[in-house]
DNA sequence: TATCATTGCATAGCAAGCTATTCAAGTGGT
DNA sequence: ACCACTTGAATAGCTTGCTATGCAATGATA
């Protein structure tokens, strides 16, 4: 039954891989939500949150929240933007930085657990069927379909 | 680099399907958490808190909030075992049953919308996928591994 | 039988997601 | 210059997930 729904699976996928990193991380005192932002960061500082939400398709108000936490934690400091005064930029802390390596590696070798179960060739299908999945539901950019 | 990470992949359309579910569903006034413990209700009524538990892979305490909820709702009622005065047996309440045709089309429509991108073979490797990540992680039962 | 451990559930408190609402800052048109 | 609209961010309030803790009922044992 329910193993059978898509819906259903990629749920409990979700939440096994959540478990796991969870775990990983905590030693860096790092939590699962602030990942994605945290992986943007680090490619490249002083974004906006607009950008962020665009970049990673979380809602504005989860983003917000996130990086509360964030500068609560000592991870990222936010400051107005010079020619937009409604603009917050984010910026890393010496500290976030330094989590850069340990922090990906954890996320690797989560990764690499969790798909331990599947071979090579099984594993790169899964990682692009569910890029197939994502991207059929990404509101093409420039295609006013209404 | 984000999406090549599979954790990140799965979290992602985990979202998407919760997002088209969550608009599904509205209408009939349900949620997507309580959507997995009627699934299994709908089955077989009377099960206990700790059944639902295990067949889920759901947190104790996160199904005792959840079943909370559907009381609350009017979807379900405790009713303490009688053998066991520790036991609470959930059982739906009509309401609930007459929920279950169009949860469960709507299910239905939100998986086949989500698997629109990927061919009919794609769809059930993609499936069978899903499912061999998530045995990978079950404490496989009898195999004491400590 | 009195005590101790286990088991089932509830509660507290937090993270991470969402919608809806509000507010301040910019932008455009007249 | 003024008013209306838009845009970026914050806040309130909810669901859904988690860990940690407490508590009552049961089971086991000295």
């Amino acid at each position: 039954m329910k193993d059978q729904s898509a819906g259903y699976l990629a749920n409990h996928m979700a939440r096994l891989f959540a478990r796991g990193l969870t775990a990983r991380i905590k030693p860096l005192g790092l939590t699962t939500g602030t990942f994605p932002a945290l992986l943007e960061l680090w490619e490249k500082d002083g974004l906006t949150q607009k950008e962020l939400v665009v970049r990673l398709d979380i809602e504005q108000a989860t983003m917000a929240n996130t990086l509360a936490r964030m500068e609560r934690d000592g991870l990222i400091f936010r400051k107005k933007d010079v020619g937009d005064g409604r603009v917050q930029r984010v910026w890393l802390t010496d500290h976030a930085r330094d989590l850069r390596g340990p922090a990906i590696q954890a996320a690797r070798a989560e990764n690499a657990a969790a798909l331990s179960g599947l071979s090579e060739v099984e594993q790169s299908q899964f990682i692009t069927l569910m890029q197939k999945v994502i991207a059929a539901r990404q509101p093409k950019d420039a295609t006013v379909t209404a």
